[in-house]
DNA sequence: GTGAAAGCGCTAACAG
DNA sequence: CTGTTAGCGCTTTCAC
């Protein structure tokens, strides 16, 4: 279309430095050629852009899914910082699966995005796929789901000392069969939730009748089921420390069947930023994560690698903490 | 790469054929070239192909915001399809401003998208924006809200017959001074739906003493003090029919506060997708539109404008419908 | 300050 | 079945 643009009489290099800026432009030129292209409705084809300038202006969002109000809030933040560097967003969702993972992660090489942000899925168990882009130097930053053990940036929130803290609020109330409910024995953000409960209760002298992580995975009737055998069961606990949002429905759900009273015989505090945990029967105690921080913080790293500047190895790992919010359900 | 990739010693002709599963390849040198590829980590530059196929495989997702639970299904029931049809997937959100909008639609110009998914804002009041890339020959499709009478494909609710049938159900159940609680005079889901609402009332020979549509809008604290001031003054309702998911915690948490029972001296019926409306106290009764199954048609629909195929002109307006779910707070 | 021309990585004629 | 070549729309030296 500059050909089209050349109804200026000037060249088509001339449009393009004037489009983008240049220097060597004089203001007169500028507001001609801008002045044109408005007129003809016109606008840079940004992949013909991309492919001069190696550069996408886009990054990837890949999450394990988005009705939870984590990944939505997280979205939030991150689309707030990328809007305002001019990136697009592409977003990827893996519904947990490992394998869609992999999929995903290899769309994005070959230069689609120009970084990627992950929260990966609760079946990940191998970060090759991740090497593989790092490879390729894309920028990667994990987002409250980080895969242990990497040198990759990540914001995550303080998992170990939350379960810590929920194990003791539990206790405080007066529990004496709490349990940690944990959707993955894999994933960094259970298995250091139910360490750090696990570690309250051993430094409270707590006895372990019975294991204190009790697992639950697969499809949401298969959770159902198992949860329901564990509140109808002989370890029926008293209390719960539930890790993943959408557990609530279940807890909440099988109590009221099984006419089991939360709070009387059951506290419950779970891990959610769900913004009806007041209005829910009973007001639900949640341990809250920052997650529109979490998301923009992440945006914000990631895009300091992808302009290499600011490389503040110091940054590499930023947590931001969780807060307690005690309501009916634990009292 | 496709120099390295000339390590098999054919051209790059060749290359491209046949990791574009040309039929005119053999497939002994396709899977030669595959094995290579895989061996090299090497994928095709998606924007060089964009370039000269005039096609981006990518479509964008225009959303008014997405912590609201109608949104994340809709955009998973989009993603679905995208996926089977190797789309990628770009989300924008106006946060229901106009100029947000205009700016967002203007991206998606010069071939950055193959076509645009839309749930407008419900300050737009003007389709320019949305004409000229018509204009550019981008295939357009509303789903939920769209912007009325243009000759654009759209997927929605039977808005019009539930605002209806919300008002059957509240008189019903008794209620004198039913109220419909509406976040815009523009935006066409609301303005149908109260439409239906008002209607429903005539019909019944309901006498209007008040105006039956309360607006609110703003932000949330705004609409919080207007929804306040509404439950307190002198034409307090004793049934709302409110029009979007974000009333919910508006409508709950001031009647705790000014120690209003719902469903006693309030009944409560609200157009939501709400997964926790059943765990609500009261249970949430709701008007449930199918969220997942919008998304999904509307993109269906897009890609066969986008493939120009079965193009069916009595496909350009879906209406799915939705369903009355009675709970505890109409009861 | 402006223009000519090369080339980003790929695909599609066309020739062989 | 495979190779040569032109060109998608843009940016960027390098001359002028």
């Amino acid at each position: 279309m500059k050909v089209l643009a050349k109804e200026l009489n000037v060249s088509i290099a001339t449009v393009s430095k004037a489009l983008n800026d240049s220097y060597e432009i004089s203001e007169q030129m500028k507001s001609r050629v801008r002045e044109a292209a408005l007129r003809l409705n016109y606008t840079l084809n940004p992949y013909a852009s991309s492919l001069r300038n190696k550069k996408s202006k886009t990054i990837a969002v890949i999450l394990p899914e988005i009705t939870d109000s984590f990944f939505s809030l997280a979205i939030n933040g991150i689309q707030s910082i990328a809007e305002k560097k001019g990136y697009h967003v592409l977003i990827y969702l893996s519904h947990e699966k490992f394998a869609n993972e992999i999929a995903i992660v290899s769309e994005c090489t070959s230069g689609r995005v120009d970084g990627v942000l992950i929260s990966i899925a609760s079946e990940t168990t191998n970060p090759d796929h991740l090497l593989k882009l790092q490879e390729e130097n894309i920028p990667i930053v994990f987002f409250d789901r980080e895969f242990e053990g990497l040198d990759i940036a990540s914001v995550t929130t303080n998992d170990f000392e939350s379960g810590y803290l929920a194990a003791s609020h539990l206790i405080a109330i007066g529990c004496e069969k709490p349990i940690f409910l944990s959707i993955s024995s894999s994933l960094g953000i259970c298995t250091k939730r139910a360490e750090g409960f696990k570690v309250a209760l051993q430094e409270m002298n707590f006895e372990f009748k019975y294991d204190p992580i009790f697992i639950c995975n697969g499809n949401e009737l298969e959770q159902y089921n198992q949860v329901q055998n564990l509140l109808t069961g002989i370890h029926r606990p008293d209390g719960i420390v539930a890790s993943v949002e959408k557990l609530i429905k279940i807890i909440y759900t099988i109590s009221y069947e099984i006419r089991l009273s939360i709070p009387t015989e059951l506290k419950v505090l779970i891990f959610s930023t769900l913004d009806y945990a007041p209005i829910l029967n009973p007001p639900l105690s949640t341990i809250s994560q920052p997650a529109f921080e979490i998301g923009k913080t992440a945006a914000d790293l990631l895009f300091k690698r992808i302009e290499k500047k600011d490389y503040n190895i110091s940054d590499n790992k930023i947590v931001i903490p969780s807060v307690l919010v005690k309501r009916g359900s634990s009292s």
